[in-house]
RNA sequence: GGGCGCUUAGCUCAGCUGGUUCAGAGCGUCUGCCUUACAAGCAGAGGGUCGGGGGUUCGAAUCCCUCAGCGCCCACCA
């Protein structure tokens, strides 16, 4: 031969064999007889691009597919994408800008055709992205969270939820995204520790000299106070009961209230009372019945009813009333700061506001209830399973969840206003008029007004395992019927409560079912500093580029070495070289084998049929280990168990033992074991590297065209002959030995040896050893050689007479460390045989086991000490 | 402020309900090799008082307490 390179080169065969696969149509599936197993993937936003997140995500769900394809179930990974209406409107905006367009221009349809023109443009990229990936999907299914069954969807539910008088619409301080002016859920708020400052602020009390001093980190918002509280337990502030102040440089004069709300340590006791712009303020206006001036528009700018400092930005003002009040001697000291400003979880750098605003809240307190029970029940299982205490922790104190947002892009509330303010919900505009016109009949089309606001995106995500197999607007259908609950979910930890949490509650809501069994959460990308990879730091490979370096197959391994279930990932790119370097083992692995040329009349050599009879077992033992590890969703240990077993097991030891001798031909026998194995291995491999395991597969599988490794069987689990495997670890370690002699000496593994054991019978696998060690004979002596070099396996002693003397002096030295580290094993030993109480307590076997290391150790000085002997003379 | 988790070889980690020479794996490091499958390779070697201290036990990386360091989540302290 060799027609094949001697390097395996990726790019010669992924994109064949993915054109292949969807020829066949072999990712399709469609219910049948058989289980399903069905993985919904996490719709990554329509307009993104991959990142290292998405490439370990769908790295482990491609093995799971694949691994349950191979196990005989039908196997559904169903894709899709999501509209991701913060993210995606932010970007069309954006871009908008950039064409000097300004959303305000635009009416509210054309900036969605706009939107859809960026969708249709952008949209799926990151599909075709893990198509590079080898990401089996099928694609005949992919959905979109905004396509005309998932937004049905999603207003049916609206509609219904509303009637079941779960959905309401209040006026509540909630999260405001300044910059994508908009509402946000409290989960969609990240909190930052900053440096800032504590200003004391003097408030003139009325009819007195003195002033009241009011800590606060935010100045700028004293135009809307309209209350200074203090506890009424505070003995420090027992003067100002009853009393009256005055707002600095506002000069508006506001009541002194008392709440025990007030932490009497902090600061002077004295705070002030902001309603429209904090979330506790605002609480204690409506206890207390306090007017509220809200002093910023929506894009916190100062508004007109502040009254000063109109229109200027939020920042800018608290510079300048610090000066202003600075001038006014208005300012008692100003404090370093350490406190926590929430930021907005999609403009990175946006400060949130507090806002007073009307939204649409889904009541959360009953339908949680369900979704707790299943995890702690753990008919959903958490995996790793210190999840569960985070997930109870947040269903316990579930909050109602703000799911109207101020967008154009996305699911638009489906609520009609009528002239008289009142409105109806209902799932069509028809509907909507008709419903209307039930108490009000002379009312028209022209009279409804549709809410302006459009529905979190995770309003529609948490729909994601039932709307994908059309379930809500079907709810009988055959697919969500067979599909549903889903096997699988793999996510990551950080949309636990924004997506898994809800969709578990939407799944008990809307089927009665959890929607997924178990729920894989895998670490989070990072980079070599341990910083979360993400593109604004722009800190993360191209994953395409790794692709395109490394090979698909190299890059997923390199991936799953470093992702151990549930710790972070530290990414680095040489973890794919070990993955490219694998591919390239097993080529060259193949290369080999197809190259040995076949004599009929050969019989099968005594050492191919031991190899063939141990590898078998070790093979078989593998193949448990590696069900075990992945039905434990020990991924990343799985796939070491199948790497050492092919590049240890398989290719160091096993085809060197039965490798023809150079140009010579080999058995029929131990060609078609070792074909069996490969073909073997490479089934085992196939979930984890799918592109060059069904390359070579073709070689050595009788194949017809349109089948695929893919349905391949996975390795069933087979005998396990301990043994031999025990034998085998023998003959290995005295092949080390005789390594380990060569390598010390300098001898080339050409040149042959003898090997003879002292004074004990010769060892199971002698011939292999022979073969291996590059042996002329393996021999029983009675006698210890001085002159030979020596080693020892157990208990047993083996020699290599060697023609150059050996170095008396190396080998004393040697043997002496090797006396001494026995002596204090055995002086342990028998310290503990020697103590009553732990040959009277320790179990049977625990003291028997103790008894043979004194045994095995007594004997190995005692043949040490012979070797000694015999060096000395 | 509350809760959870982590600390084992240079790096990343495995060691389940205490007991097989249990102190491991991969990578990296060092040494020798272009030996006709593979230098993206082969062969060999070194490397850790299991974060510190204390306790329980015949016996602790493993259980308990404590200290230190790190990480994450939740929370309305201005």
């Amino acid at each position: 031969m060799n027609e094949l390179a001697t390097k395996y080169n990726p790019r010669d065969v992924e994109d064949k064999w993915y054109d292949y696969w969807m020829r066949h149509e072999l990712f399709r599936s469609v219910p049948d007889a058989r289980e399903p197993y069905t993985i919904v993937i996490p719709p990554p936003n329509v307009t993104g691009i991959l990142h290292m997140g998405h490439m370990l995500n769908n790295t482990i769900q491609d093995i799971l597919i694949r691994r349950a394809r191979m196990e005989g179930k039908n196997a559904l990974w169903a894709p899709g994408t999501d509209h991701a209406s913060i993210a995606t409107e932010a970007k069309v905006v954006a871009k908008l800008a950039a064409e000097g367009i300004k959303k305000s221009d635009l009416t509210r349809e054309q900036f969605l055709e706009h939107a859809w023109a960026w969708k249709e443009k952008h949209g799926g990229i990151i599909l075709e992205q893990l198509k590079k990936l080898g990401a089996s999907c099928d694609w005949s299914r992919t959905a979109f969270t905004m396509d005309e069954i998932r937004s049905k969807s999603v207003i049916r539910v609206f509609v219904d939820l509303y009637k079941k008088g779960l959905i309401y619409k209040g006026k509540r301080m909630v999260n405001w995204d300044p910059k994508a002016k908009t509402a946000l859920s409290d989960a969609e708020v990240v909190y930052k520790e900053e440096h800032s400052k504590l200003y004391y602020l003097r408030y003139k009390i009325v009819g007195e000299d003195g002033y009241a001093i009011v800590a606060t980190t935010r100045p700028e918002t004293i135009m809307g106070d309209t209350a200074m509280c203090i506890n009424p337990d505070d003995p420090k502030n027992t003067h100002l009961h009853g009393k009256h102040v005055i707002v600095p440089l506002v000069n508006r004069e506001i009541p002194v209230i008392e709440d025990t709300y007030v932490d009497i340590e902090f600061g002077t006791g004295c705070l002030k009372v902001t309603p429209a712009h904090d979330m506790n303020d605002y609480m204690l206006g409506q206890k207390h019945n306090l007017e509220s001036i809200d002093i910023f528009n929506d894009d916190a700018t100062v508004s007109e009813a502040a009254g000063m400092y109109v229109g200027m930005d939020r920042f800018a003002v608290r510079e300048q009333i610090v000066k202003d009040l600075q001038d006014a001697g208005l300012i008692e000291k100003v404090e370093e700061y350490e406190n926590k400003v929430g930021y907005s979880e999609r403009n990175q750098d946006t400060v949130t506001e507090p806002r007073l605003s009307d939204q649409w809240f889904l009541k959360m307190d009953k339908i949680s209830i369900p979704a707790l029970n299943a995890v702690e029940e753990d008919i959903i299982k958490f995996i790793p399973e210190k999840f569960k205490t985070t997930y109870r922790h947040w269903m316990t104190e579930i909050h109602d969840w703000c799911i109207s947002r101020q967008l154009w892009w996305g699911h638009r509330v489906p609520a009609y206003y009528l002239p008289d303010g009142s409105f109806v919900v209902a799932e069509s505009r028809e509907e909507a008029l008709a419903e209307a016109r039930k108490t009000n009949p002379g009312l028209s089309d022209a009279d409804l007004r549709q809410d302006e606001d459009v529905l979190d995106t995770w309003f529609s995500s948490w729909l994601w395992p039932i709307s994908l197999f059309n379930g809500i607007l079907e709810p009988d259908n055959e697919e969500i019927n067979y599909y549903y609950p889903t096997a699988d979910l793999v996510t990551g930890p950080d949309i636990i409560f924004f997506w898994v949490a809800r969709m578990i509650i939407a799944g008990y809501e809307f089927r009665g079912k959890q929607p997924f069994n178990n729920v894989y959460f895998t670490g989070i990308v990072r980079d070599e500093i341990g910083r979360k990879m993400s593109k604004q730091l722009g800190n993360s490979p191209d994953p395409l580029d790794l692709i395109a370096e490394y090979g698909a197959d190299g890059v997923r391994m390199g991936i799953m070495l470093s992702a151990p279930a549930g710790n972070d990932i530290f990414f680095d790119k040489k973890l794919c070289e070990n993955g490219r370097n694998f591919c390239n083992k097993i080529w060259n692995a193949f290369r080999l084998v197809k190259g040995w040329e076949i004599d009929e009349s050969l019989e099968q050599p005594k050492t191919s049929r031991q190899a063939a009879e141990w590898f078998r077992s070790q093979f078989n033992a593998t193949a448990a280990e590696v069900s075990d590890l992945l039905s434990k969703f020990r991924i990343s240990e799985a796939l070491m168990a199948v790497y050492r077993l092919f590049w240890d097991e398989f290719s160091s030891w096993y085809l060197e033992m039965v490798k023809p001798a150079y140009q010579h031909p080999v058995d029929t026998t131990t060609m078609k074991e070792t074909l069996g194995f490969f073909d073997g291995l490479l089934r085992m491999l196939h979930p984890f590297m799918p592109f060059i395991t069904e390359e070579l597969w073709q070689h050595i599988a009788e194949r017809h065209d349109g089948e695929s490794i893919m349905y391949a069987q996975a390795p069933a689990t087979g005998e396990v002959n301990n043994d031999l495997i025990e034998a085998m670890d023998i003959a290995k370690e005295i092949i080390n030995g005789i390594r380990g002699v060569r390598a010390k000496r300098n001898i080339p593994s050409r040149e042959t040896l003898t090997l003879n054991v002292v004074n004990s019978t010769l060892p199971v696998m002698a011939d292999i050893i022979i073969k291996l060690g590059n042996l002329t004979a393996l021999e029983r002596v009675n006698e210890k050689d001085p002159s030979a070099a020596m080693f020892m396996v157990g208990t047993t002693e083996f020699n290599i007479p060697l023609s150059d003397n050996i170095d008396v002096e190396a080998e004393i030295a040697k043997i002496q460390k090797d006396l001494e580290y026995n002596r204090s094993f055995l002086a342990s030993v028998e310290k503990k045989l020697s103590n009553e109480r732990f040959v009277n307590n320790a179990p049977a076997a625990v003291v028997e086991t103790e008894r043979k290391k004194q045994h095995d150790a007594k004997t190995k000085i005692a043949s040490l000490e012979d070797a000694l002997r015999a060096l000395n003379g």
